[in-house]
DNA sequence: CTATTTGTTTATCC
DNA sequence: AGGATAAACAAATA
C-alpha cells in the first residue's frame, strides 16, 4: 500500500504526538521487521525521551527523539501506522507500540512483515538516513537529474526503472502506472527509446502525480477522482477513462502493470 | 485448493 | 558487466 503520499500520511499521522513523552516501549522483537536490531534492549532507551520531530525521504520514514534516539521506519508492503488511545483495544499485527505518558499509542503495524525497523543513539545521522536522495517534489529535483538517471538505464524498460528507489524515491507500482498513463508512455517502452520531448513530459509529469497524491492521499487520505488511472488499474476489466477502452494487466518484470494500448503510444 | 498483492533484496542465469 | 527473471519474505483476500 504505502509509496510516497501514503508514507507521508503515515509520517503526519505519528507527528501529532510530538513533544510527548514516552512511557514504555514493547516490541515483538522475534518478527522480521526487527530483523536489523541487534539488540531488543536498544528500545528500552526511550523510556522518558520525547518525541522531537519527524522525517520522511521517499517511503523512508525518520522519528528523532531526544537523547540522540533516531527510529527509522520502512512500511514494506503491508506497513501502516496508528496513534491511537489506551482505551482502544490493540489491533492485530501491532508488532512496535510506544506507550506514551498521556496514555496515547504510537503503533507500527504489519501484517506481512516486509517493513523495517532502524534504530541508533548517535549525535549525527545514522548511515541508514544519510543516503537520502532528492525528493522528486523538489526544485534540487531537476530534468537533468532525471535524464542523467535514466541515461544510465538505456536499455531497460521505463516501468521496472521508475520502480528504482535510487533514481525515483517514493515512486512504486501505482503511481508508476498512473505516469505512465498521464505521460502516454507504454510501460515496455525502452528508456533509450523516448526522445527528448517525451522525457519532458515524463519529468513534468511526475512532478504533478507527486503533488497530486500527496495532496489527495497526505492529507486525509481522500479518495482519487475518477479522472485518473487510479481507481480503474486495481482490477481485471477497468476501462480507460481516456478512450473508454478496456485496460491491460500483465506482469512485467515481476510487477502488474496496467495500461492503456491505444494511448500510451510513446516507446511502442 | 488456487492465485493475487501499492516492496525490497538476493540468487541465478544469460 | 549488466539485464532479466525468479525466489524469498508472510499473510490476507477472493
Amino acid at each position: 500500500m504505502p509509496e510516497l503520499a501514503e508514507v507521508e500520511f503515515f509520517r503526519r499521522v505519528w507527528s501529532k504526538a510530538e513533544g510527548k513523552r514516552v512511557s514504555k516501549v514493547s516490541a515483538s522483537f522475534d518478527k522480521r521487521i526487527f530483523r536489523d536490531i541487534p539488540n531488543v534492549d536498544f528500545f528500552t532507551k526511550f523510556k522518558g525521551s520525547i518525541l522531537n520531530h519527524s522525517l520522511r525521504n521517499g517511503k523512508k520514514l525518520c522519528f528523532i527523539f531526544n537523547r540522540d534516539l533516531w527510529l527509522g521506519l520502512h512500511m514494506g508492503m503491508t506497513g501502516r501506522l496508528l496513534y491511537i488511545n489506551k482505551k482502544v483495544k490493540l489491533p492485530k499485527y501491532a508488532y512496535l507500540v510506544i506507550s506514551l505518558e498521556d496514555k496515547s499509542r504510537l503503533i507500527f503495524q504489519d501484517p506481512r512483515l516486509f517493513g523495517r525497523v532502524l534504530f541508533s543513539k548517535s549525535k549525527s545521522k545514522p548511515e541508514w538516513w544519510s543516503s537520502c536522495q532528492d525528493e522528486l517534489i523538489s526544485n534540487t529535483y531537476t530534468f537533468e537529474k532525471m535524464d542523467a538517471f535514466l541515461a544510465q538505464k538505456g536499455r531497460r524498460s521505463i516501468k521496472p526503472v521508475l520502480l528504482i528507489q535510487d533514481g525515483f524515491p517514493g515512486i512504486g507500482n501505482w503511481m508508476a502506472d498512473e505516469i505512465l498513463w498521464r505521460s502516454r508512455i507504454i510501460p515496455t517502452a525502452r528508456v533509450i527509446s523516448l526522445n527528448r520531448n517525451v522525457r519532458m513530459t515524463l519529468f513534468y509529469t511526475i512532478k504533478e502525480v507527486c503533488f497530486d497524491a500527496l495532496r489527495v492521499i497526505a492529507d486525509g487520505w481522500k479518495k482519487p477522482p475518477n479522472s485518473w488511472l487510479f481507481n480503474h488499474r486495481w482490477t481485471n476489466g477497468g476501462i480507460c477513462p481516456e478512450t473508454d477502452e478496456p485496460l491491460v494487466r500483465e506482469r512485467i518484470s515481476g510487477r502488474t502493470a496496467c495500461w492503456s494500448p491505444r494511448w500510451q503510444i510513446h516507446g511502442s
